[in-house]
This record gives structure tokens, C-alpha cells and sequence, in this order.
DNA sequence: TAGTATTTTCTAATTTAGTGATAAGATTTT
DNA sequence: AAAATCTTATCACTAAATTAGAAAATACTA
């Protein structure tokens, strides 16, 4: 019997009814059968009568079902008090300090929120920097012990994982030309100008110039602007004075003049032979517990 | 958060001592250490103090650990206790008829206590046979639910666990020359005169003259009596009548004039060429949790 | 300084869980 | 009826997690 078991068997008995469960589980249908299953044969009895879908799709509980439902969720509750108060008592006073960069705004919010409410005794310190270079820098040298940073890292002393996965997106005014091309790709670019976000730190930006290359231009020299921060450059990109490339899970919600479009490649699969990830870091040699539970919650999300 | 990981934090707790609770759960000790680990990495605080093991081999709980060992029985308690009732509600009056045949007496006995113990109100009918041929027909024609068989089993319609995994040994009287031999070969025995087991329903004796004829000698013409049961192969044996081939797991402790003696290679590798495996089995046709709730005991033994 | 006891780390192998596609059972619609 | 639909179970494949065992690391003992 796992812990995991008994979260999906509540959730089936809530909603009898497997799909529906499944989705809210956000596992797939043959995967809730599957430990229902195991955790019936675990146990010797029916916990639910599927009764051959006899009539219609009745899922109903069994009397064994019935009394295990309310040992499960015992269970479930008692599990989570455990986590509850070992953190209390083993976690007074601990302070942490999360490095973040001004890019992913959401994104970090997002995980304060995760952050606090799963410890919600530590002292969370936001140490805010400008770019996820920094954060690195305040990493290897212990101004901070957690943060957020662009994959790849260059320095081994750091360990991460990734949070968000994306691609290299389009960023473009609503009244460009492009915003309502269905279906961009790099070539259908060569004759743009660029806003481009200061690259000396980021080696995923130097592959750009290389895909253009391969696309059959060079962006570089019509690089109008480089800026150092995401709001000039949405300015900029705004007033129409250039277009720029961003991480696909930007949120541009409030920058009503401007739209993020995918790429495509030629053949209109999408393109992502450039990877844009945003990771969860810390020092590798400062791990302990409580760095690697924070480093755990991204899982979740 | 698992309950594997809850059972070896309570076994930890408990000894303070990785090695030997690791013992006591029958895991190795690395595979401890490392649910240990993830407990405490997944909580965000130690649980236990080694102190990098500063003084005398000083494992002890932390405040944290502490407060979590009571949960955490707690939780196993619930989880044992949660078991129990579904299984009462669920399985009342159920009926298993266990078919055993004769050899492989501790065995079964070993199996009727651990159903009887994690089943205590199912109705248990123990239907001696007296041969794992009959075991396997009388699950096939259904009159028995779940058995004891040695492999392979011939017929599709079975599904098996090995409960017990062996190799051929050696059935010898105490006072035989060999009973003394530390290395013995089959080709030590080309000139003994042989005690056999009823050989028509089971395919793995077969394979014994197979392995006789590559050792250079036929064991077929020295055979000198065929017997039906272990008891009249016992007699025989002390008799010094001829000797005979059983599997290796054998429980010889009543038959103090017997010994059982492992065989090996030319290259003094052990001989296991020949595997005599016991094993539980059901028709695969009439699976049902019960069933199958009781073939998953056997992984506990 | 070597020897012993103990836990952690590393690696290869096995086991397990997850997914997507498909099957099977039964009802509803055409 | 036949087809479409809805629902759960099963299959085959892939990805991830778990295990044991060897080796490393740490500290005490003689």
C-alpha cells in the first residue's frame, strides 16, 4: 500500500467515477485503474463494483470500501500533520534566502507561494538581483542559498532542476505584420530588426545567431538595441522600433501591445532546437535537508 | 513520503543503529540509508543526529525525529488496523481451498500461517494431494483455488510465483562414503545405485539423465526402485538401498539418518543446472483480489 | 599506523509506474 | 439493427525509481 494508492482511491470514491478522477488526480485513466487495482489485490476485497458496467457506468463503493475510505483518508490526514509538525519543531528559526532574477514574474511568484505555505515557519528571505547571472554568482558565493537561474549553468558547484521548460518564442507588437501569421519561422524573420537582451552571460542566446545562420541570415548586424532588462525591451518592442526572442512562458499579460508568437521550423514541426528552461539551483556542497525539500516542491507544480 | 520509508525510519529509530536495523528489515544497509535520506529530504530536516560520527557510533533522533516517530507509527498502526478491517468487511465467509501435496513440509506450513495470520476470518480449507501433478489438475478442474506446485508448469491456463527457488541435492545415508566429501560431481556417482521419485508428471527429472549421459554415465539403468513418496524414499535411502536426488531445500531435521549434500561442477562451481523450484499457482481464469492477495504474501517470506 | 566499525556514495541491474493505444462491455443515437 | 458513445480494463513500451554490493569516507581502538 502506498501513500499515492490511497490519494487516488480517495479521489475515485469521491467522484466515482474513474476518468473524471483521473483527470482531477492529473494521472491518466489507465494508470488510476492500474493502482486501484493493485491496491484491491493488496488488500484481498473489491474496493469499488464496477459490476461489469452492468448499468449505466455505476462505479459505487463496496462495504469493505465503504470502511477503508475513511482509514484512507485518516491516513492521508495524519500524513500530512506528520510533515506538518516534524517541520515545526525541526525547522525553528531556519532562514533561507532565494535568490531571483527580474525575468519570470509569475514563475516566481508561483513558488514563493509554494515555498511559504509548505514551510510556513521558516524565515524566506527574497534577495532580489538583476539577472539570473548574479543569482548564480550569489550562489557560488553563499549570499544566497536557493535561487532561480536559466538553464544550461556552466559552473558544476551548482546543482539544479528544471521548473518550466520553453522555447525560444517571438516577441512582436499587435500591430506587426507577423502577429496573426499562423505559422513563423526564423527565415520569415530575416529582415527584421532586433531588440536583444545583454548576452554575455547567456550562452543559450549565442545559438540564436547560429540558427539565423543556418536560416540563411545574419541577425547580428541588424541588432538595433541591446538592453539589460525585460521592461526596455518590451518598450522598445512596443514602439516598433525592433523585434525580440524571449522564453516562451513569458507572461506578457500586461503589456496589452504585445503578443509572443512560436516558432516553427520549415517543415512546421515546432521549433525548439533551442532550449529555454528556467531552473531551481543551490550550491551543491550547502545541501541539506531543507534546501533539498524546497528543491522537491518544484516537482509538484 | 512512503510507508517503506516509514517502516525503515521506525526500524532506525528503534536500534539506532543503520547496520543492524537494516538486518532486522532484511534490506541492505545502503538501501536503508537512502530511505532514510529521502524521508529526511523530502520533511526538510534531519531526523536522525550522526554527528559525522564523532564519537562512539552515536546514531539518535532529533527533536524532529522524535516528534515524527509517534506519527509515524501512528501511521503504520492505521495502516496495519485499516488492512485488517477491509479485510473482515470484505472477506467474510470467503472460501480458499489450498491445495498442498507431500513433499515440502515446512514450507507449507510456513504459507498456512501467514495466510492464516493476514487472513484470519477467511474459511481455509487445506486439500491434501499427493502430488504437485494432482495440485496442478485439481486447479485446472477448479476443485482446489490456490496451490503449491513445483515448476515449470506445463500448462497455459496457470499462473505461478516461485515461492522457493532450489537446485538438485543430494540424498545420501550419514554413513555413506560420500556423506563426508566436500566437493561431490555427478560423475563422483556413476557407480551408486539410484532411489527415484515417481518421475511421470514432471519434466525437470528428465532433464537429470540428460545431465548424467553429458557426465558420462547413464543413471536410468542403475535406478533399483521408483517410489511415490518422499517417506518410502527416506527408508530407502537410510537403508543404504540406493541413493536419491531432491531439492535443495529440503527439511531433513526428522530423518537423522540422512544427509543432504549440495552437488557441483568439474570446476567446483556449484551445480545448479537444474533448478527445482516450489511455487504458488491459481488458474489464471479465476483471479480474483483474494487470490491474488494471497500469492502477494509469498514476497514477504 | 594499521585495524575495526559504521555510514555514505557510486554503479549496474532489476522492478515499478506511467502513458497512449486498444479492447471490451453496455447504453444511446441514428 | 447498426453506429456512435461512454466507460473501465488491458497491453506494450518507455521512463523513473529502488535495490544490492562494492568501494569510499570517517572516526574510534589497539
Amino acid at each position: 500500500m502506498e501513500f499515492k494508492q490511497l490519494k487516488y482511491f480517495v479521489g475515485v470514491a469521491e467522484a466515482l467515477h474513474f476518468s473524471n478522477a483521473a483527470k482531477k488526480l492529473y494521472v491518466s485513466q489507465s494508470a488510476l485503474s492500474q493502482q486501484i487495482l493493485l491496491l484491491e489485490n493488496e488488500i484481498g476485497t473489491a474496493l469499488f463494483e464496477r459490476e461489469k458496467r452492468t448499468k449505466q457506468h455505476k462505479v459505487a463503493l463496496t462495504e469493505a470500501g465503504t470502511v477503508f475510505l475513511m482509514d484512507a483518508k485518516k491516513m492521508l490526514q495524519l500524513h500530512e500533520k506528520s510533515i506538518e509538525t516534524a517541520r515545526r519543531v525541526g525547522l525553528r528559526q531556519e532562514t533561507i534566502r532565494f535568490g531571483i532574477f527580474k525575468t519570470a514574474l509569475k514563475q516566481r511568484l508561483e513558488l514563493i507561494t509554494l515555498f511559504t505555505k509548505n514551510f510556513p515557519d521558516i524565515d524566506l528571505k527574497i534577495v532580489e538581483l538583476s539577472t539570473y547571472g548574479e543569482v548564480q554568482k550569489a550562489l557560488i558565493e553563499g549570499q544566497i542559498d536557493i535561487g532561480f537561474t536559466f538553464l544550461p549553468i556552466q559552473n558544476h558547484d551548482l546543482t539544479a532542476k528544471i521548473y518550466q521548460k520553453g522555447t525560444l518564442s517571438l516577441i512582436l507588437p499587435q500591430t506587426h505584420l507577423f502577429a496573426k501569421k499562423p505559422f513563423l519561422t526564423l527565415k520569415d524573420l530575416q529582415n527584421e530588426k532586433w531588440i536583444e537582451i545583454d548576452k554575455s552571460t547567456n550562452p543559450v542566446l549565442e545559438r540564436i545567431e547560429w540558427a539565423c545562420q543556418e536560416a540563411g541570415f545574419n541577425r547580428a548586424a541588424s541588432i538595433v538595441q541591446v538592453v539589460t532588462g525585460l521592461e526596455l525591451m518590451y518598450s522598445l518592442v512596443s514602439l516598433g522600433i525592433g523585434i525580440a526572442l524571449g522564453p516562451s512562458f513569458l507572461d506578457l499579460k500586461k503589456e496589452p501591445n504585445l503578443v509572443l508568437k512560436p516558432l516553427f521550423n520549415a517543415d512546421g514541426s515546432p521549433f525548439n532546437a533551442i532550449e529555454v528552461s528556467l531552473a531551481l539551483a543551490y550550491k551543491t556542497e550547502h545541501a541539506r535537508p531543507l534546501i533539498l525539500a524546497l528543491m522537491g516542491l518544484i516537482k509538484e507544480a
